[in-house]
DNA sequence: TACTATATTGACCGATCGGTCAGTTAATCG
DNA sequence: CGATTAACTGACCGATCGGTCAATATAGTA
């Protein structure tokens, strides 16, 4: 007669309060699915695919592991919903945003602040690209709307610069890797950066004054210009 | 009368030879922690702190676990050590690469490209980097070298600027920051750009081409200049 | 040579890992 | 109202996790 320990279903993740969103009907799959997800993007997201245990993510979903088995099939295919639901909607905001910077004026610099900004609202989307980078690189590669966004930006550089707005001795990819390049790694060494400027200065100060300059840079170089009057000390 | 199951020094990692550096003397404390930290930053390296066990660590530099134990107390303790030693060396190249860049004519673009070259060269480097970007952020601070190895390359941009061979309207500290971001994120995306331009062409001819342009871009900027002559379609 | 300090070993531990499976419960549909 | 299907549960598994500890072997020292 063994002594049984309890293995499934303590309430709750250890100091974690309920899901606030209205409580789960009694047999509701597609909630089901959704709240295993959402508790294990925070966990990927957080401790990486390698540092989340399904036990954990079952705690925090308030369901049992086997539930979890029943609706993803394993660890690997679970962390793999996980990422494509979430650059689903990372491709969506960035195809709508590319799209909407109609204005030809000034597409880059367009770009380069919206991407600025859609990083600093969503510090996830950092993370899960760095988790991403740093994955065991089998059969590693780009999903099809990146690539796509990467046509459809590069087909915008080019139009830029037979408008002559653009340096036309510029390879459009290079740009636009270049253009990811500055806000991504801005934030990715953010809490580093910060530590590094042990101070009273405000982060989200900070961040302004290196967008501008990034911007300033990426613009017009860091060598003086000859042609235009240039401000300040 | 329990059976045991072994549990110790299985004869090297799974389909790995053997160290070819000269056999390990019968006691040698300092080339055991070398073992051990040698094929602690290989498997931390590729598979990140969490996905990397003791027991494998233990395998592969082909001595016991409690020794591992024994030598540097925990897992948390080795990770620390290896990252320790990985940075050090870092840190002692990158102060050799900025000092040596003595030329004053091209301080800037000697550094980008010296950097480029040398993440080329160092691919843990990069893994290293964003294996520490992506760990849980408590007392999480950049090391003294780093604080000084900007500080002197603040210094440098200074002097640039004061002779008008840099636009003086940059702060320095973030002119370091995208000097940096430029080469890092090429090789942090390696793979999956690679990946995306599905192709013939060889990487390292990638890279070189990346090279150029990020060059061209951090120097002038992307807006077309009208005090030059602006070769090429 | 005897002693001491420590490098090194292997058995062992409790906890947890990812995963399975037989069973139970609740929606759905004829 | 059955019958069928799928959501869901909890006991259980073998493997492995990080870590401990008493015992042993060896180098350095007195």
């Amino acid at each position: 007669m063994a002594i049984i320990l309890s293995d499934t279903k303590p309430r709750g993740e250890s100091g974690d309060m309920e899901e606030p969103t209205e409580v789960r009907r009694r047999r509701d799959p597609e909630a089901t699915r959704k709240a295993i997800m959402d508790a294990a993007e925070d966990l990927f997201v957080t401790h990486g695919p390698a540092g989340t245990s399904m036990s954990r993510v079952a705690r925090r979903a308030d369901v049992t592991k086997s539930l979890i088995h029943h609706h993803f099939g394993s660890k690997e295919e679970l962390w793999e919903a996980v990422q494509e639901r979430h650059f689903a909607k990372y491709f969506e905001i960035q195809m709508a945003l590319l799209e909407q910077s109609e204005s030809d004026e000034s597409l880059l610099e367009e770009s380069l602040v919206a991407y600025f900004r859609f990083l600093q609202s969503d510090p996830r989307s950092v993370r899960f690209m760095s988790w991403r980078f740093v994955e065991e690189e089998d059969g590693q590669c780009a999903a099809d709307p990146e690539k796509e966004l990467f046509e459809i930006g590069i087909q915008k550089i080019r139009e830029a610069q037979e408008k002559g707005r653009i340096r036309s001795d510029l390879e459009p990819f290079f740009i636009i890797k270049t253009l990811i390049a500055l806000p991504f790694a801005w934030f990715q060494t953010h809490s580093l950066t910060l530590s590094m400027l042990d101070s009273e200065i405000e982060p989200a100060v900070l961040d302004e004054r290196y967008m501008r300059e990034m911007v300033k840079i990426f613009f017009e170089g860091v060598r003086p210009r000859k042609d235009e009057s240039q401000g300040e000390s």
